[in-house]
RNA sequence: CGGGGUGUAGCGCAGCCUGGUAGCGCACUGCGUUCGGGACGCAGGUGUCGGAGGUUCAAAUCCUCUCACCCCGACCA
């Protein structure tokens, strides 16, 4: 591709409203264009990223035996009412009417559309398994849309969804999907973990999720450095620290005015709040409260409080007003002592003693509290986050804590759907069944900024060579000027296009810092400069995207050399 | 949805308080000089001042309404 005939749409400065790296550099580099909120358009340069990713993802997807297909974009309601999401989905849910005043909606995703498909067209056993995907245009409506494509409301995905006679072959598919995204992000050149993730709802057995790490993601990820052990930090298990130390001190009643705050209570006692005990009052699943604890530099993770039976599902905090009315006490004075309705420590907690706890009295706290002593066993469960340190719970070794960005996720889906949308066929002995499903999602679009926010400097992009715009930028100096420049530079571009790399070559009669400014923050990984200084030494120029210096070539060996540096350090 | 902020040329912004010919930098066009890290000179084009209504002799500026966009929050003790 020639400059001169591309839609270069490069910026000196940055555009106001982006926050994050990723989002100023695809702004700046002209990939995207914002056209309404979370709503962009991609451009010329940022097409040819987007194609080459989807081009992987096909590979990959085609490879591991999935079929594509496309599904529309708009939906009639009908089938979101038989499902039921009609009224699960909420305001996310983008829905319109057609000039008969019919319901639809824009998809959000295509678990109703492709069962009706396979309900339809799939009747037996000897159909299954399969495996079905499209890479496609969704929208959701997002509370708020931010960090640019990162989190858009139109968005393209790869969706995928696996059809199975039995649990075991659901399974199966689940596996060949997993080790399918690891290929993908391996071969898009992305530092990525595969994290065990929350099932949520649904339930079932599998669901991990693939983050890209960057510092700026928004998802935290517990993982140990000695093992493969990495999960969600929602989901990780925090165990069990150790046997509880007898009691020392005097339970005690002190005055802590105006103390709300685990950091006030540290303050006014002078004590770290790894010595203290907060505690959040829930509904109770048989109509008394449920008090939580947890240690006070802890946090409490509501997903994991919703899975105790003690617990009204859906998880519901105590008012503040009915709190206080009920304990005499409002939030920020609450504790076990003297508590009526059912207690539940962390494993953290139940293992701690003389701990400072609140007093259930407005402007009290209790100091030196014990489990037995001055309250019964209370219920012990797994109520909290993990924390960077906890011991794994493979054993082998204590937690880190990184952050991510999730652009994959696999789920077996079980019968959520199929029961849901009937989706049964005839087994062997000729008797109806349901079918299995998984699902299967990539975040095309939103590989592209993770990418980004883990390849940058501050000159711009550092694109992996497998999703550059063009894998090499050809710059030749003073073309205008110089004929054998310009002759030498055309050579080049045609001998390296015809050795198979996707060359970008500079042919506009701009000045040299211009053509490199934009050739680095547009994130090319590979250039070849052509000068008068190097030609009269019979040599070019090559430089990679990350060296700080440029090697010369000499002339002779130029398509070879740099070929062999293009095909070098990343396998595509 | 709640709170805060911003809308003026393609981009970044000033002007608004105190009403009186709409500006600056970058970008863009032409000519010339320049040419290995975002050049310089001269000349030039570019605006429903987000929209509607109101006050006024006169509104980018004051008032009312409205729209769009950005940020923060929306599971906390």
């Amino acid at each position: 591709m020639r400059v001169s005939q591309f839609l270069l749409s490069t910026h000196r400065e940055t555009p106001a409203e982006a926050e994050v790296v990723s989002h100023r550099l695809m702004l700046r580099a002209g990939l995207i264009r914002q056209l309404a909120r979370g709503i962009y358009t991609w451009m010329p340069l940022g097409l040819r990223v987007l194609r080459k990713v989807e081009r992987i993802v096909r590979e990959e997807m085609n490879a591991a035996g999935a079929i594509e297909l496309e599904m529309p974009a708009v939906q009639p309601a009908e089938l979101w009412q038989e499902s039921g999401r009609w009224d699960e989905f909420g305001p996310e849910l983008l829905r319109l009417k057609d000039r008969h005043q019919r319901d639809f909606c824009i998809g959000p995703t295509h678990e109703e559309v492709v069962s009706d498909i396979v309900r339809q067209e799939v009747k037996s056993y000897r159909q299954l398994p399969l495996n079905l995907y499209q890479i496609q245009t969704k929208f959701r409506d997002e509370i708020r849309p931010r960090f640019g494509v990162m989190r858009a409301r139109e968005f393209v995905m790869k969706d995928a969804y696996s059809f199975h006679a039995d649990p075991e072959s659901l399974e199966r598919t689940y596996r060949a999907m997993f080790d399918c995204y690891t290929r993908i992000f391996t071969r898009l050149g992305l530092k990525f973990r595969a994290v065990a993730a929350d099932t949520g709802a649904i339930g079932g057995t599998g669901s991990h999720e693939f983050h890209v790490l960057a510092d700026s993601g928004e998802d935290a990820i517990a993982y140990c450095p000695n093992s493969d052990y990495a999960a969600n930090v929602e989901l990780a298990e925090a165990l069990a620290p150790g046997p509880r130390a007898k009691p020392a001190a005097a339970l005690a009643r002190v005055h802590t005015p105006g103390v709300k705050t685990i950091a006030e209570l540290c303050a006014f006692l002078g004590i770290p709040a790894a010595r203290t005990v907060k505690a959040v009052v829930l509904e109770g699943a048989d109509g008394r409260p449920v008090l939580l604890m947890v240690r006070g530099d802890h946090e409490l993770n509501l997903s994991k409080a919703a899975k105790l039976e003690q617990v009204k599902k859906p998880v519901a905090f105590s008012a503040g007003e009915s709190i206080r009315s009920r304990f005499g006490a409002g939030p920020g004075s609450l504790g076990p002592v003297g508590f009526k309705g059912v207690v539940v420590a962390d494993h953290t907690v139940a293992a701690m003693s003389d701990f400072v706890a609140g007093a259930n009295q407005d402007d009290y706290h209790y100091t030196g509290v014990n489990i037995g002593r001055d309250f019964p066993e209370p219920v012990v469960a797994d109520v909290r986050n993990v924390v960077a340190g906890d011991a794994s719970p493979d054993g082998k070794g204590q937690l880190e804590i990184v952050r991510g960005i999730e652009v994959g996720h696999v789920f077996q889906l079980r019968d959520k759907y199929s029961k849901a949308l009937n989706l049964s066929f005839l087994d062997e002995t000729g008797k109806s069944r349901l079918m299995e499903m998984g699902c299967y999602g990539i975040g095309v679009t939103r590989i592209v900024a993770a990418a980004i926010e883990q390849n940058h400097d501050e000159r711009g992009i550092i694109f992996p060579r497998a999703m550059a715009p063009f894998e090499l930028a050809l710059v030749p100096i003073g073309a205008g000027k110089n004929a054998q420049v310009r002759a030498t530079a055309e050579a080049l571009y045609t001998d390296l296009t015809a050795a198979g790399i996707d060359v970008l070559i500079d042919d506009r009669d701009e000045r040299p810092g211009v053509a490199f400014a934009d050739m680095e923050l547009i994130g090319i990984p590979h250039r070849v400069v052509v000068g008068e200084r190097g030609l009269k030494a019979g040599q070019v120029e090559y430089q990679g995207r990350r060296d700080p210096k440029a090697q010369p070539v000499t002339l002779q060996d130029a398509v070879q050399s740099v070929k062999s540096k293009v095909c070098a350090d990343e396998f595509v």
